[in-house]
DNA sequence: ACATTCAGCGCC
DNA sequence: AGGGCGCTGAATGT
């Protein structure tokens, strides 16, 4: 079926009226339309960007059977690079791809100003439409221009299978929203507040740190007690997380680590109770990361300490299950790799478990085992997984070495497989996940050099990963579209389903969530879990 | 005064 | 000396 291309007025500055769109569809009919009544036909739609299109239709009731061709998706996709531009520069955005496709500087402006509401000045109608006009035709342009690029560079069957549907079903829930509930976000916050307030009057009285947040002053109380580390940037690369490692062993460290948790909380908290409404519609990036993963913002709501969580609630009638893979990534490097002894290990159990016992002795360093283990996992050296181990357990550099060592030295297929990882890397200029996906080796390191390579071993493990999620959320919203996707957890999937159908859902998850992960890594065992993640769930 | 960067945490 | 992100408040830049 031949699509119509839309482009579409951010609401917010157009408070209380319908949502403005402009049309072009090949037989003619177009011209300005109301965006709502597109959204029950049935014919496909090309936009640009999804998420602002959600944003306009946020917390209205409507059934949306159209589907939407996102063009900043597809750019994503074949660009494969990561972004460091700012937000609305990325070679992505709008105005990039506008430009892209030939349109000149002064209606791309002019666009931009009507689209976004920021102008300040009337323009001229005659001249809008002729604007809109000429941007929207050129979309069909630039559509077969995408569609070349997406098969040239190998991510054709990966978008329209994999990113189009998983796009309309996150348009779908970003429109439905969720609920917090503000009874249990006072208690949250009322919690956080009052340790925050024990937390600095401990920095106050033992450390004489008046003001926690007087950066030079906390560098000054960490020299005296012996951090004098913490001040030189050049070892900060490798220090992810130093504050709360050096807390093990120090109160000074845990403290301010504290500190700076519960602030940031405490303001993530009262933002969400600042929306005044019971609902907050936080947008869906499906395209969040160059690994494919689904991120959602404003608010940020994959971010909420675990401890905070329960502030989400479902709507009424319905309540939450959580779904949630275990020791997903290590399960994916084993399928990959081929380890027999890693593949073996895995299917028998607890990875994390083992070597917990290893180095600490006891099973109660889990947590920290896991974060070695999946360090592991995306390609850190010896030497830095030696570093963390010993940080953690307070034992000498010397008996971490050899139980690292010992412990990741039986899993020997793994650095062939690194190698060979690498060595596509330099073959091919990309490596990608098993459908598509790819990126880019960009312009910065030389050859062989470690930074050159650093991301290899995530891209294929993570955008694994994320695929596998994306298959089951599509699954999910065919066969179940009342299993609502709240929010995609990277390994889990927060759901909201109908109080009277949730066993039967309950059940289904769990058998897409194995299905899936058994249909991309067949050779492993796949285990999926249900509790213990802090979100108040069904039972 | 406003914008960008830095340093650090949250999550996986 | 581990990958992928967003967000916050302080520091720095214009």
């Amino acid at each position: 079926m031949r699509p119509s291309y839309l482009l579409f007025r951010n609401p917010v500055h157009e408070l209380g009226q319908e949502l403005a769109g402009f049309l072009h569809a090949p037989e003619g009919r177009g011209g300005f339309v109301n965006v709502v009544d597109l959204c029950g036909e049935s014919g496909p739609i090309v936009v640009l960007g999804l998420p602002d299109l959600a944003d306009g239709l946020s917390g209205k009731t409507l059934s949306i059977t159209t589907t939407f061709v996102d063009l900043c998706l597809a750019k994503r996709l074949v660009v494969g690079q990561k972004h460091q531009a700012r937000a609305g520069a990325e070679p992505w955005s709008q105005g990039k791809l506008l430009a892209q496709a030939g349109i000149s500087e002064s209606y791309i402006e002019q666009y931009l100003c009507w689209t976004t509401g920021a102008c300040t000045e009337e323009v001229d109608a005659a001249l809008l439409q002729t604007v809109l006009q000429s941007i929207a035709t050129s979309l069909q342009k630039l559509l077969r221009e995408l569609d070349d690029e997406l098969r040239t560079k190998g991510e054709r069957e990966r978008f329209f299978d994999i990113e189009v549907p998983v796009s309309n079903a996150m348009l779908r829930q970003q429109v439905r929203g969720l609920s917090i509930d503000h009874v249990r976000l006072e208690g949250v916050l009322e919690h956080t507040s009052s340790s925050l307030a024990r937390v600095r009057r401990q920095l106050r009285m033992r450390f004489n740190l008046t003001n926690p947040s007087d950066r030079s002053m906390v560098r000054a109380r960490l020299a005296e007690a012996g951090f004098d580390k913490a001040t030189n940037r050049a070892l900060r690369e490798g220090d992810k997380g130093w504050l709360e490692l050096s807390g093990l062993r120090h109160d000074l460290p845990r403290l301010l680590h504290e500190h700076q948790t519960f602030t940031r909380d405490k303001s993530t908290l009262l933002k969400l109770g600042a929306f005044g409404s019971t609902e907050v519609f936080p947008r869906y990036n499906t395209q969040g990361t160059i690994t494919g993963r689904i991120v959602i913002t404003e608010p940020s709501l994959q971010n909420l300490r675990r401890e905070s969580r329960e502030v989400i609630s479902p709507r009424p009638g319905r309540v939450l299950l959580y779904p949630d893979f275990s020791q997903y990534e290590p399960g994916i490097l084993a399928d990959e790799s081929g380890d027999e002894q890693l593949i073996s290990d895995y299917n028998r159990g607890d990875l994390y478990e083992p070597l917990s016992i290893a180095l600490f002795g006891d099973r109660a360093h889990r947590k920290h085992a896991k974060t070695i283990f999946i360090a592991f996992c995306n390609g850190m050296t010896e030497e830095g997984l030696v570093e963390i181990a010993s940080r953690a357990s307070g034992r000498p550099n010397e008996e971490c070495r050899d139980i690292v060592a010992q412990f990741f030295g039986k899993y020997m297929r793994l650095r062939d497989w690194t190698e060979d990882l690498f060595g596509e890397l330099e073959n091919q200029g990309r490596v990608g996940s098993r459908l598509g996906n790819y990126r880019y080796l960009g312009a910065g390191a030389a050859p062989g050099s470690r930074a050159r390579n650093r991301w290899a071993i995530s891209q294929r493990i993570q955008g694994t990963a994320s695929l596998i999620l994306k298959r089951v959320i599509i699954r999910l919203d065919k066969e179940a579209p009342d299993c609502w996707p709240v929010l995609p957890m990277h390994d889990a999937l927060l759901c909201e389903v109908p109080k009277s159908s949730a066993s039967e859902i309950r059940s289904l998850l769990g058998e897409l969530f194995i299905s899936c992960f058994r249909e991309e890594c067949p050779s492993v065992d796949p285990r999926v879990h249900f509790e213990g993640s802090g979100f108040v769930v069904d039972g």
